[in-house]
DNA sequence: GTGGGCCTCCATCAATGGGTGGAGACTGGC
DNA sequence: GCCAGTCTCCACCCATTGATGGAGGCCCAC
């Protein structure tokens, strides 16, 4: 007779990567997929149904993001325990994620066996964050927060306006832009805007989605 | 008594992604997965071993990116028929990938049942693009080309140079940057230096790797 | 209430960036 | 040989950007 399965959620927008995951879990001893889902709502009406021991979860999803759905589900559930699996690592979105109370980051490049290693070590109330991904944390500590009116003017920047625009855009006047992104450049440790977007796009500050030309 | 199975052989760097694929694809009547590949490399040599019917391939593969083995397996074995599996959906990657001769552009997002009925499809000589990548390619094509030399300036832009950095760099006057980047602004349709930067990235000209620090 | 952080604005200045129009050299194709 | 495209360079000009050093108002925490 074995143990009680360890309960998992998964929640990946890729079908095809989703449904492997799940095959893949479903064969190992001790682990069952008793729920998925391919975005962020979803993820959250699964788990209130079916109360997963562990939540597979990766970032960026439709409708709600996954750092959205980990902070909303551990205010509900403060036990519910979270791994993130996902391709990106920007330092941001690590970040955030953690912040947010996932126990584990692992990037999808890892193999099977260290997956249901950590599936299992997190289980058990352990945190796993790979020295990789610990690196970047570390990094990111280092540097200063933005304020909310600085990636404001930064979010403008990737977008390609100019400041003149940024000024019309926030209704401040173009000195204030200025002042913004002075403050900016420093925290972020480059010298102009083009570096400045390139690293807000590289770190995960902005995504690289609302690019997609929104006419707006 | 069944018909012959159609050979197909995987090759994603992501081990999970690539495992939980196999593990679909072996359970499907009429597949069967002869070969895995993890990077460009041990693709060319596990396509020339076992000569798979339909080869899955990601586009971003460490050592050798999936465009140039494409390429590569076609000189050697024109009949050969590639389906690129990817997340990204850059106009540049699409564009390269179907150039090189792959004979459908999947995303990952599409349902298991697609992907069985495009493998089967190009198996049987077919092609398949989706409307949605058909009408990025169709964007694409409208636009004009960037020259070598353009392209040049446009990757040390996205780097974040400065014009002067990057006549250093490129062995030629400012003089002449400047021509370069009046000319590919006009291309891509910008009007300064950080929406080509962005453009770059989003459009998948200039990868998003190449921006993680290396010193040079 | 004092201090700190943030947001706002100002002026000034130097450096950088981008627009325009022109020109010579080299290449490959017709 | 000629044309088209590319790469190289030049000069000139104006707009934009970024750096510097202020300053006042606001709010929150101590």
């Amino acid at each position: 007779m074995t143990k009680e399965s360890i309960r998992v959620m998964v929640v990946e927008d890729h079908h095809v990567v989703r449904q492997g995951l799940v095959a893949l879990l479903n064969v190992v001893e001790g682990l069952e997929v008793v729920a998925e889902a391919a975005d962020g709502v979803e993820a959250i009406t699964q788990f209130r149904k079916h109360q997963p021991d562990i939540t597979l979860m990766d970032l960026r999803l439709p409708r709600m993001g996954g750092v959205d759905v980990i902070q909303r589900l551990r205010m509900e559930t403060p036990g519910a325990r979270f791994i993130v699996l996902t391709t990106y690592d920007g330092d941001e979105d690590i970040y955030r994620a953690l912040q947010a109370g996932a126990r584990a980051y692992l990037l999808k490049g890892m193999t099977t066996e260290e997956l249901i290693a950590t599936i299992r070590a997190v289980h058990a109330g352990k945190s796993h964050i790979p020295p990789a991904i610990a690196e970047k944390l570390a990094e990111r500590m280092g540097t200063e927060e933005l304020t909310p009116r600085e990636f404001d003017v930064l979010e403008q920047i990737v977008h390609g306006k100019s400041n003149k625009e940024i000024a019309t855009e926030l209704e401040i006047s173009e000195a204030t832009v200025k002042t913004h992104i002075n403050s900016l450049l420093g925290k972020l440790g480059v010298t102009d805007r083009t570096q400045a977007a390139t690293a807000a796009i590289q770190r995960g500050i902005v995504p690289l989605e609302s690019l997609r030309k929104p006419k707006s």
